[in-house]
DNA sequence: GGGTAATAGTTGTTTTTGTAACTAACAAGG
DNA sequence: CCTTGTTAGTTACAAAAACAACTATTACCC
């Protein structure tokens, strides 16, 4: 009777995930970290702001799943370099409208250029077709609509 | 002219690995933490030795790319709760073979049960075709032979 | 209005990592 | 042997994450 025991670490999800999400980072971490100094959670709040336009830390929490303290770390330390300016909300001021300086900006177009090609580069070991199913069963895994 | 601006972060695959990885660990990471008050390396390196027999910390380290403290600290822990024994190579006296005590086979056992029908729950979105694909997929951006 | 609860964001403290320097054991060449 | 270099694993210290408690403001509702 053959055991039915054909789970391996190597195929767990959550394993392979980690691991395929650490190594893939790898490479574009250390370039903004040289370049810029931010730590990820620095540039993933840049990056929403890059792209969404100004927004609250509460919006940036909420649209990339970051806790608010790191946002809130994020959002002094990107402050303190001049790349983000805040501006308290007259109608509720509890909340902060956060937007990018120009170098902000500059930064922001930077590392976005860098991403794209990244990108590019990593999904090119497979097709197109293959990376379009990838993209939309991560989504599905990471709980993000469409 | 529409510029040519078609990257998005939601679509970036280190951000989405990083999203899902997080996403899917999330209920298995608080069964092994609740139950057994192990960390993540813990209940890696346990299965580790559960999966492949005695061990070094160094083979370990290199079958899941861990680095050595990591291990070194898990392995302390492990050895702390009675779930490892270690003894040192008779011949190398630098290296020491690590394996489950009956404890740790016990957790073993039960992490990996658990493990597995999480995973095929996690999985079972998708088709079985897709599954192999995406394992695939995973694989090569893990930088993981076959 | 006045009290209670909820929300946006911050700060402080504790865990966990990351990094580098360290010990102990082996290896190899002269 | 004995110096130099390498390897397995540990430890110490700094950086970052997690978690809880806090301030300030707004919302609810009796």
């Amino acid at each position: 009777m053959p055991e039915k025991d054909d789970f391996v670490l190597q195929d767990f999800l959550p394993f392979l995930l980690n691991r395929a999400a650490e190594e893939s980072s790898l490479a574009f971490q250390s370039y903004y970290k040289n370049r810029y100094g931010m730590l990820r959670n620095e540039w993933r709040v840049l990056f929403h702001l890059g792209t969404y336009g100004t927004m609250t830390a509460k919006d940036i929490g909420q649209r990339a799943k970051i806790h608010k303290t790191k946002i809130s770390r994020a959002v002094a330390k990107l402050t303190e370099r001049r790349f983000i300016t805040r501006s308290r909300d007259e109608n509720d001021r509890r909340s902060e409208h956060l937007q990018l300086t120009p170098a902000g900006e500059a930064a922001y177009r930077d590392l976005r250029g860098q991403a794209a090609s990244y990108d590019k580069q990593l999904a090119s070991r497979f097709s197109a077709e293959e990376e379009k199913v990838l993209r939309r069963m991560l989504r599905q895994l990471a709980c993000i609509e469409p």
